[in-house]
DNA sequence: TTCTACACGTGAAGC
DNA sequence: TGCTTCACGTGTAGA
């Protein structure tokens, strides 16, 4: 992959002298660039002269111009390097491999982070139950769910949840709690112990989410009861920590 | 940004007939190129034969390659379009900027997940106190601590954590439990009531440190005594949920 | 005008 | 051998 320069292309077809660029000193050296400029005139502006003798001027933009296309290349290059090395790769991928890598690499970051960030939410006002399996299948013929239950701050509420669940045979593989000016938030990870069907799933979900829905509603009727008796402020925080 | 192919470039400059590749119909038409190729001779192998008509299986080879070439540059740019609809950038950004952006956004992403992964981790099998102050600053004059402990999993500790930080007048913001194979990790994240200079900053990182190794500890002496007894298997999980 | 960024076709090199 | 990759210098359009 990747060639050194070694002379024949580009500036050496058009100003084969060997030497690069030192015009003005003879212009006849360059008689033949002349002669196959009179073939395919080119269309740059000016560049022809009269009696056949190529502009120094000329020469030196085109110099420029072609080092600063080498200077644009290694800015590119050099950007592509650094990837490189960031994403997982071979060190002789090609360049659009890489750039496919970098892509996939790119899509697999947002996805963790959208991932996360399902579970990483801080308690909002509004009261929410939600049940999703995690991933579309089953993994070694268990179930994966994740539950999130966001009410009013109420210490008894671990309790009432493992009461709620306990009877689903689940296994708590993770468990997230955010409390917040009086709000909070669970976030439960949970494997099945059993395996299930595709219907078996969506009814397993179902009681899941029925089993939240009652403690929320039990925080709510609470909430009103204490509410009516004025024992307590609504916002009041009660935290186990 | 970009251009169109016009012509005088590349093949039209050394098949100047401007009606591609016909050959084979009339030798005569490629004369001119014949004669550019003896002034600068292609090195490329059997291009020329003896009486100066160019052959027409090099010309095949030539315009494939011309072709495989664009196809090639439609491949890297084709990803690099879709890198610059994943990065947060201008539409008109040069392919040098793209990707200098492309390299800022993986490593903000990479930073961000390796943030999230500090409290992230599922309990390892070595007990572990940690404490480390969010940021480097402290936030509008307050300190955030995020502190976790790693130890076997117990269903008191959840009180016990309360009991060690109530003296410490800390807001916990965030609580996070994670509990597998009879172990269990508490990241706490917690807020200072009061405001700290950067001597205090360092007491107080040493104070919750020492309140949560006295629970490690207490956890620790709990088991051995267990042990002693025999009432349980060491690794018994006993958790909340 | 000059300066840039781009797409192009090309020679070389690797397989 | 033919096919692919890369770097190169160049023409062109826009600022």
């Amino acid at each position: 992959m990747g060639s050194v320069p070694v002379g024949d292309s580009g500036f050496c077809r058009r100003f084969p002298n060997g030497l690069g660029f030192d015009f003005g000193s003879d212009g006849s050296s360059s008689s033949m660039v002349l002669d196959q400029e009179r073939r395919a005139p080119s269309r740059l502006g000016g560049k022809r002269v009269g009696a056949g003798i190529l502009d120094a001027k000329t020469a030196m933009a085109m110099k420029s111009h072609s080092e600063a296309e080498r200077r644009r290349r290694e800015r590119i290059n050099g950007h592509l390097a650094v990837l490189r090395s960031m994403v997982p790769c071979d060190d002789k991928m090609e360049k659009a491999a890489l750039l496919a890598q970098v892509i996939s690499h790119v899509k697999k970051l947002k996805r963790n982070a959208a991932e996360i960030n399902k579970s990483y939410t801080v308690p909002s006002d509004t009261d929410e139950v939600r049940v999703e399996v995690e991933g579309d299948m089953t993994i070694a013929g268990r179930l994966m769910v994740r539950a999130s239950l966001c009410c009013d701050d109420r210490p008894e509420i671990l309790a009432d949840l493992r009461q709620a669940l306990s009877g689903l045979h689940l296994k708590t593989v993770r468990a997230e709690i955010s409390t917040l000016g009086g709000r909070m938030k669970n976030v439960l990870t949970m494997t099945s112990e059993g395996t299930f069907s595709n219907v078996d799933k969506h009814l397993f979900v179902a009681s899941v989410h029925q089993a939240l829905n009652s403690i929320l509603d039990r925080v709510k009727s609470r909430e009103d009861f204490l509410s009516r008796a004025s024992f307590s402020n609504k916002r009041q925080r009660i935290s186990p920590f």
